[in-house]
DNA sequence: CTTTTTGCTTCGCCAAGCAAAGTAACCTCA
DNA sequence: TGAGGTTACTTTGCTTGGCGAAGCAAAAAG
């Protein structure tokens, strides 16, 4: 079908435009695209720990630890040790980068907010149908993407 | 506002189901995600170069040629001088990489794709409106988008 | 026939990812 | 309570992917 063609040529322009946005954005922080996408996380929460980083990105402990290294080392965040689960860190995020990411926004929300918040109404409404019915086609049957959102909770100190 | 937030939560999702489904695929073929793009790539041109194939993944020659190294070493591609500019080198697809190609195939395609193909028409259609609105407003100002797409041309030998 | 440009490779580097092994803290249940 | 298992994190050692710079050979421009 040219339809589905159509579709998924669009699709991949999202994910190309997204992909080439991120190293924009990380080059412009001087993070690495990673390295803001964990700062991001962290500031989002205000407080978080290297399990729950790491169930949210999907990758290892070992590698959030070499992350937060960096990060850490770069003044970024910071490392605490939870009082009420000893074994937790807790990360927090310093005045540092929480500056790096409000100075850095994303030029994707950016641009593309821009132009969406220009639409009318009904614009914006049938757009957002359109992406949340793709986005239950792709994710629909993944059963652990939902749980993904929810679970490594964290007890914050 | 909540309607951008909105789009913006379901671009995310398209975004994480996307990069997960690439990692699964990948995984079942035997190589990494990005060999197997590269490779993609190439089975879908039938022959390409390095300067090709980096510029539409956009990134420096010197990673494709040690990309080249690994997929030539399991097989999958052959390299050969171009007859026509002795500069080039033209990467094609052995049989065994294209049967791992084919054999793997996209799942995100699968899923999607099925799913597509049942909605209505008039909901395809919408659909489509509102994703290509979507890339335009990712992609518009990014002037080398579309070049992207045809620059590289290669003469093949 | 130089000079410049282009296409590719090599080299040395670093970041990001994993698995496996180690340590410390917590939890369980007997 | 205390032994054994589980959980949270780090360390180590390895691979891959990415870059820039330097190099070489071929092609294109003067």
């Amino acid at each position: 079908m040219d339809r589905t063609d159509d579709s998924l040529i669009a699709l991949r322009r999202i994910l190309r435009a997204t992909e080439l946005f991120g190293k924009e954005l990380a080059h412009a922080a001087g993070l690495s695209p990673v390295q803001f996408r964990v700062l991001q996380l962290v500031a989002e929460q205000g407080m978080s720990t290297p399990k729950a980083i790491s169930v949210q990105m999907g990758v290892t402990q070992a590698t959030i630890t070499a992350l937060l290294d960096r990060l850490e080392k770069q003044g970024m965040i910071t490392r605490a040790r939870s009082q009420v689960d000893r074994r937790q860190m807790n990360i927090a995020v310093t005045e540092k980068g929480r500056a790096t990411v409000a100075e850095a926004p994303d030029p994707l929300q950016q641009r593309y907010v821009r132009q969406f918040e220009s639409l009318k109404d009904w614009e914006q409404a049938q757009i957002i149908a359109a992406l949340e019915r793709v986005a239950s086609m792709l994710d629909a049957e993944d059963m652990d993407a939902s749980p993904v959102l929810h679970s490594g909770e964290i007890k914050p100190s």
